[in-house]
DNA sequence: GGTGTTCTAGATCGTACGATCTAGAATGGC
DNA sequence: GCCATTCTAGATCGTACGATCTAGAACACC
């Protein structure tokens, strides 16, 4: 054929990543890109297609390798531990995060997915998705007796999920280890009190 | 002394609100800002400074005027159902919000916050102001045997302070009037059901 | 080894931005 | 009525943006 990349695509990809992760997409310009990709804006806009495409590929990449990942992980746990485990590895996550970078998909939400339709899409699947883990807990937990049933499994993945978001807002502005304990320590201490 | 202004402030504020509310910082430029508020952008730079000084004063004239309103209104009921009232009062902003505008704090949480010690400063006070309503929501029902006190106040403060800012997320992307409910109901359902 | 294709680096395109300047109109104090 | 001051509209400044183009280097295929 012709001459190969001299780059990993997957490599340079997570390098955009982090950069509209820690900046967003509007606050992200293509030559900075370019540099922390350590490619030409050629290069990227041969690869990647343009500013917006790129941003997707990045944000699909930020979503199987934090989200998926991570209940895949949890959902072998026990009910009330998958979530117990889930808010702490968050706040983990949080209180470790020196840039603010918060969460990929908070971030998305916020900025491109009110204008943007295939952005929306996206977001709302994968909260859907996230949504759909807690229910399955919540359900499982109410059965086995270690969740509260005095409230519907979806009602509470929904709340779950608020939970969830409101910690990743809070997060990005309030990084306190405490207040985003108080909140989870509570909701998971409300949830198990019926037991 | 010299001639007068020919617009009000406050309406060409509010104005400047609303633009900044639906498209961000970032997303409106000058231009839209002098259109939207029917001025020049030179009477624009004279009355409010630069940019980043009339989204200031833009998004404190909002902060007075809805978050402060609705505490200052709310805290005169039960706590119960002060809480409750305040959620169904966002849920109900959050569905008839057509734009998807969704709350002006939470955007400026995730826009400016992370970047900016000044705007930081500004939606951090306010969310402990109304963390501070919730618990003392929080404490005065559990006083009266209204709300479970099975968690302390000021933790069941900071989860009631995560899913109202984590509702606004999800309206953001997803403002069906079922989501936003099943996240309140749940949440309120579990802070009563100790009473 | 020639040929065609795809890569790279860097210059460059048109556009939109935030901010300022110019010129002149409007007003209050005297 | 005059002057100092502050207003208005619109042109304009320099800069940064997303995207593309130009030139040439590097490789696979035959």
């Amino acid at each position: 054929m012709a001459r190969p990349r001299e780059f990993d695509e997957k490599t340079v990809l997570e390098a955009a990543m982090n950069c509209f992760w820690a900046q967003g997409f509007e606050q992200t310009s293509v030559r900075d890109l370019a540099e922390r990709m350590g490619i030409a804006s050629a290069s990227l806009y041969n690869a990647f297609g343009d500013k917006r495409s790129l941003y997707r590929q990045a944000f699909v990449h930020y979503l199987a390798h934090t989200v998926r990942d991570r209940v895949a992980r949890l959902q072998k746990l026990r009910p009330l531990a998958a979530i117990r485990t889930f808010f702490d590895e968050i706040i983990e996550r949080s209180v470790d995060d020196e840039q603010r970078r918060g969460c990929m998909l908070v971030n998305a939400a916020l900025e491109l997915a009110p204008y943007d339709p295939e952005f929306q899409q996206l977001v709302v699947e994968e909260m859907i998705f996230i949504e759909a883990f807690f229910r399955r807990c919540a359900e499982s937990g109410q059965k086995d007796g270690s969740i509260a049933g005095s409230r519907p499994a979806d009602e509470l993945a929904k709340l779950l999920l608020s939970v969830l978001l409101g910690i990743r807002v809070l997060a990005r502005t309030r990084p306190q280890r405490e207040v985003l304990e108080g909140a989870a320590n509570a909701v998971l201490g409300l949830l198990g009190s019926g037991a």
